[in-house]
RNA sequence: CGGGGUGUAGCGUAGCCCGGUAUCGCGCCACAUUUGGGAUGUGGAGGUCGUCAGUUCGAAUCUGGCCACCCCGACCA
């Protein structure tokens, strides 16, 4: 064994980190808090990001692009949205380096080069779009605009993790215009169930769709919608937000336009966004301590094809039948990669494979080409399976199905076994003490009683379920009235 | 940002208390035998000991600054 990955019951913290290097998805880089995303971590976020960018573009959306610096004076004219960001911004002051005159060989910043105003490196693209959307909107013929836009951020955050929560991260951000509160607020519902199909159907993760209490929400919005998804561990990870900012960003940046009958009023706003942190999200859904597992419709390679063979005679026969699979797979639209490498052995391959998630391996040798078969081995489950030649690509596309179907079953099946419903401050405490996992709860709609909460017990509001089933309960903490439960959980 | 810890070859480590240029395993290279679950043998290469400064005849080892990472807290859409 030359990969060790920590037991995820030993040390889930360490396991998740041990997936995130051993699989090569990213690694640290010298620059405090920021990842490199190595090849084949990329290679699953363009998966990502071609399915959603399609998503985007089936539901009237354009992509663009806007600057990564935004000055001082846009940025801190929604207030709300600049003081929820204050504390965490990198700021450029200056545009020139010098030598230094008493440092041979190094350079220090010319303080004969500061900026006039500062620039901010984009924590969220608001400020900067809504100040170009000035320009673009003078009439309710102008609208909606209904842009996006993929690009990096940078959040300066206290501490961070590969993936969940980095310094400088990937991500999409939607922002669009309306006419019309109800059509703005239609357009925050619809990307959310874009992210929830998105995030269910091709990640294979089950998500719970609903709406932020204040304490949570977006900075600046008048409604943050989100999914939340459960961890392995029973921590909820917030997979996805959209969010109706009302006319807020359009009366900081004073942007109206000229209804049908004349009147000027001011455009009604969403933002809607995943990132990065979508990886973390399906590693801690579906892998396990032999390594990452990809679902399917996610994996750069869905079916990897490894030779046993003794001398070049035997791989050249191998070569041939494997060449004809990888190609009746292909007709089928299913990635394949055939390992004829003699640098490596089988052995060695199956595990390699496994730690990088490949979700189907074909292995085929001697005693397989005297049979006309091949075996199947499947990473979700680890079982393997002899099948006739003739009949592979059949199997495998509906192998491969069946793969995407199985993780979210089990992942949905993880999550109801973790999903309880606390009574009693006790019980809610015990559950989150013992059994972890999302706790449904009643409470009495006060923030003051959900910061307590918080500060006793970690736990936080993760949303208020769309469809929420109506109950008359007792909040948990205060005793007072409620009428629906909401959804708790320690989270990342 | 506060408390604790770590940093020695690509990776994981011993040495540090008690100063004298470095241990072991994996990996890497060559050759041979191997190839249906991470092969074996023989030989070999690879190190400014995180970084900068200080103490000293001499620093991986002692002192200080800085950087990064991990854990706990604070913070977090």
């Amino acid at each position: 064994m030359s990969k060790v990955i920590t037991p995820q019951q030993e040390d889930y913290s360490k396991w998740y980190n041990d997936i995130v290097i051993n699989a090569d998805l990213a690694d640290h880089s010298a620059v405090r808090g920021c990842m490199v995303i190595k090849p084949h971590g990329y290679a699953i976020w363009e998966k990502m990001q071609q399915a959603l960018d399609k998503m985007f573009k089936d539901t009237g959306h354009v992509n663009a692009y806007f600057p990564l610096f935004i000055p001082k004076s846009l940025f801190e004219a929604e207030e709300k949205n600049a003081e929820g960001f204050a504390k965490e911004c990198a700021i450029v002051t200056h545009y020139r380096l010098k030598s230094d005159p008493n440092n041979k060989g190094k350079l220090i910043v010319d303080p004969d080069a500061k900026l006039e105003e500062e620039l901010i490196v984009r924590p969220t693209s608001e400020a900067i779009i809504w100040n170009t959307y000035k320009s673009w909107i003078q009439s309710y013929r102008d609208l909606p605009i209904l842009v996006n836009q993929w690009a990096n951020v940078v959040r300066w955050e206290m501490r961070t993790r590969l993936f969940l929560r980095t310094a400088e991260f990937l991500w999409q951000e939607g922002h669009t215009a309306h006419a019309t509160k109800e059509e703005a607020i239609e357009e925050t519902t619809k990307m959310l169930d874009v992210y929830a199909n998105f995030v269910e159907n091709w990640m294979a993760v089950p998500v719970i769709k609903g709406v932020k209490t204040a304490n949570e929400r977006f900075a600046g919005a008048d409604d943050t919608y989100c999914i939340e998804a459960l961890m392995q561990d029973g921590k909820a990870l917030q997979a996805g937000t959209s969010h109706f900012l009302g006319q807020n960003f359009a009366k900081a940046f004073d942007v109206k336009f000229a209804a049908k009958d004349g009147k000027l009023d001011h455009v009604w706003a969403t933002s809607w966004g995943v990132s990065t942190r979508l990886m973390g999200a399906l590693i801690m859904s579906h892998s396990d301590d032999k390594g990452l597992v990809i679902p399917p419709k996610l994996a750069p390679t869905q079916v990897v094809i490894v030779p046993i063979y003794k001398g070049d005679e035997g791989l050249k026969k191998m070569s041939e039948v494997a060449q004809s699979i990888k190609v009746k797979l292909e007709a089928k639209n299913i990635s394949v990669k055939y390992d004829d490498r003699d640098t490596q052995r089988p052995g060695w391959k199956f595990a390699d494979y496994e730690l990088k998630g490949i979700p189907v391996r074909i292995a085929l040798g001697e005693r397989d080409l005297a049979n006309g078969t091949i075996e199947v081995a499947r990473r979700d489950t680890l079982s393997k399976e002899t099948i006739r030649i003739e009949e592979v690509d059949v199997y495998i596309e509906k192998l491969l199905i069946e793969i995407q179907n199985n993780l979210f079953q089990k992942a949905l099946e993880r999550r109801k076994n973790m999903t309880h419903e606390a009574n009693s401050y006790e019980e809610f405490k015990q559950i989150l003490d013992e059994k972890s996992g999302f706790v449904l709860a009643h409470w009495d709609g006060s923030p003051e009683t959900e910061e307590k909460i918080k500060n006793e017990t970690k736990a936080t509001i993760r949303c208020i379920p769309l469809n929420n089933p109506q109950e008359d309960g007792i909040c948990i903490y205060s005793g007072k009235a409620s009428k629906q439960r909401v959804l708790f959980a320690r989270a990342y």
